[in-house]
DNA sequence: GTAATTCCTACTAAAATGGTATAGAATATA
DNA sequence: TATATTCTATACCATTTTAGTAGGAATTAC
């Protein structure tokens, strides 16, 4: 399960909200300052948008916000909303063949290892990490 | 902890090579047979070689073979031998700061899911996949 | 000597990553 | 209504990573 930058900030992202929830509209400049990128934070926030985790206002005094309350979010919806595969590899959900003598004699770890991982994603929430 | 392929096949091989303990050396293009290239493997064997996981035997008659017993091979020295960094994502390790506003509050989150990723590879044994 | 094998280094095509750029649509406020 | 501010959508691009390929040198059994 490796994290990309988009991940990363997309839960950055949401912990300020989460900070500011209840207070109406956020914009991304005032959660990105000046020391990150406007525009690749929009991106991600659409992402989360279009994935139901956040609602977005445009206009003046626009923003986004949370849609429910933060110990109601899973690290994992949020992570999974933003990235596009979170198996450990690709297989375990593309469903593509070994090119080996021996057909896949690994693939339980590989899914084993996934199950863990999301466990452990879904039983934490944001409000562990504000 | 996303796997690449040179780990699936490091696991591959080593698994081939389990299988075939105590049957002195092992060559690679009887692990690959004809379906996967020599090359590539040769070139991962060359790793698991370097890290002491594996012995190598020159000429005719050479191979790999395993240097120590099946089940005192762990999933995850094999993993930690061929790929780069198995951290969720890079900062777990590399110490590389956050470019955003608010600074890493996500950290711990990776670092957890690291160490929960590591055991459970720890605590895998080569002999759980022959 | 010869064939089979590992060892070493360089190269490369394709994909993923981490953004940037441009233009447009919606909305609060003056 | 005009304007500034905000999100939305799409296209583009440079860099890094991935997944190999290629060629040959060194070693060893026979």
């Amino acid at each position: 399960m490796r994290i990309s930058s988009k991940g990363k900030y997309a839960l950055e992202l949401m912990v300020y909200l989460g900070r500011n929830y209840g207070k109406g509209s956020i914009s991304i400049s005032e959660i990105t300052g000046d020391s990150f990128s406007i525009k690749y934070m929009e991106k991600i926030a659409g992402l989360l948008n279009k994935a139901g985790l956040i609602k977005s206002e445009r206009g003046v005094e626009g923003g986004y916000k949370l849609v429910k309350d933060p110990s109601e979010y899973s690290i994992f919806e949020i992570l999974n909303a933003v990235e596009d595969n979170l198996a450990p590899i690709k297989c375990v959900l593309d469903d593509d063949a070994c090119k080996i003598k021996i057909t896949c004699k690994t693939y339980p770890i590989w899914d084993e290892l996934y199950e863990i991982e999301a466990k452990f994603l879904k039983d934490k929430k944001l409000t562990d990490i504000l």
